[in-house]
DNA sequence: CGGTCTCTTGACGGAGTTCAAAGCTAGTGG
DNA sequence: CCACTAGCTTTGAACTCCGTCAAGAGACCG
């Protein structure tokens, strides 16, 4: 149950098999149909999420009706609302199945238990945190400095896989530039690629 | 000496005096003069930083010569450029005084040894990550959804004093707009406080 | 097979950028 | 303490790129 879980763990930690068991046996599985809600602004986020398959996307919801995605949570990483899990205080974000997804759902006391017992885990933990950082760093560099371009170009080259999985508009939702401007873009790219067939 | 850090520090955490002062005994005075340099991208940043007093800001330097500010970092506040500090690799940005500045500097492997030694200064330490991490989450979001001036006007609200201790252009570095559109944003809010006085 | 969601495309309008010039301010040195 | 300079800010003109609106084609799902 869970292998996928577990070998993930086995993969990224020196966790022993029994103690990699131990945190899985904490969790309970969910599945989630495409479009379903996890978590839905206004909730407190009670719950560390692991992907199993598929893949989550958290965004802002503006009054205006306007979405704009803080992040995609493909198959074998972590998400939650980080403020709202930590202070326990309602959630500003959704987060929403893209496409059929299978979690794993640790209560947050429980984890923070796992993370008192067993050391390693919080040396893993506090790795991943040290990941979302940069990243978070390197994101807000790229919108402030790049062009719209840019930007798509940097986003295909860091994840090539998810043009596939997603609807353009929610790219440009993370990108944080008109579906238009995209279409547009991904346009002129085209033409550039044809120019050099050409010759 | 370094009286301003110790108060911090006790305001801040349980920590003993005793400790503090052991902390701070580590710790080496650097006065950097208005636009000196602590960091240039390249480098590696070796220190953890923490300002008595002045103004430093962290920027991103573009081969075709526009800056783009990362962080502010006033009195009473800690920085360094992350990546380059926890891995020991070259760094990206350029970190400099924007006014007359002291800090306190930490070489990396005396402070992790202070971590390891004081495991509340490794909370105090988690909580200050922590809140780096709300803080990056809330600045793409309002990059990502707000106009110009939005986010102008959020940087007003969250920072009331770092106007009037800033120059206008890096105000514009740091929101992601141009010089001009931020007068043109300022001069339509004078016109607006203008008409209120009217009334 | 119908309907919904998605993507593309065109026309248009507007907000932001660039470039350039001029006024203002603050800091420096004499 | 004053004069000067360098940097900062404002403003105008022209332009460009992006966004909104709207329509239509295509793909996918039930």
């Amino acid at each position: 149950m869970h292998t996928e879980f577990e070998n993930y763990l086995a993969s990224q930690t020196d966790l022993s098999g029994e103690t990699i068991r131990h945190i899985g046996s904490m969790a309970t599985m969910r599945k989630l149909h495409k479009n379903e809600a996890l978590l839905t602004s206004g909730e407190i986020c009670r719950h560390k999420v692991f992907i199993i398959n598929g893949m989550l996307r958290s965004y802002y919801l503006r009054t205006d009706g306007s979405e704009h995605i803080l992040q995609f949570s493909p198959q074998l990483t972590w998400t939650l609302d980080v403020e709202s899990y930590d202070k326990q205080t309602p959630s500003l974000v959704n987060i929403e199945a893209v496409e059929k997804t299978e979690v794993l759902l640790w209560a947050k006391p429980d984890f923070d238990k796992l993370l008192k017992e067993i050391p390693e885990l919080k040396t893993f933990s506090e790795r991943l945190i040290a990941r979302t950082i940069y990243h978070n760093r390197n994101r807000i560099l790229t919108i402030l400095s790049g062009t719209p371009e840019e930007r798509y170009l940097e986003f295909v080259n860091t994840y090539p896989d998810y043009l596939a999985r997603l609807p353009l508009r929610m790219v440009a939702a993370y990108l944080g530039i008109s579906l238009k401007t995209l279409t547009r873009i991904r346009h002129a790219q085209l033409q550039r690629e044809a120019g050099i067939m050409d010759k």
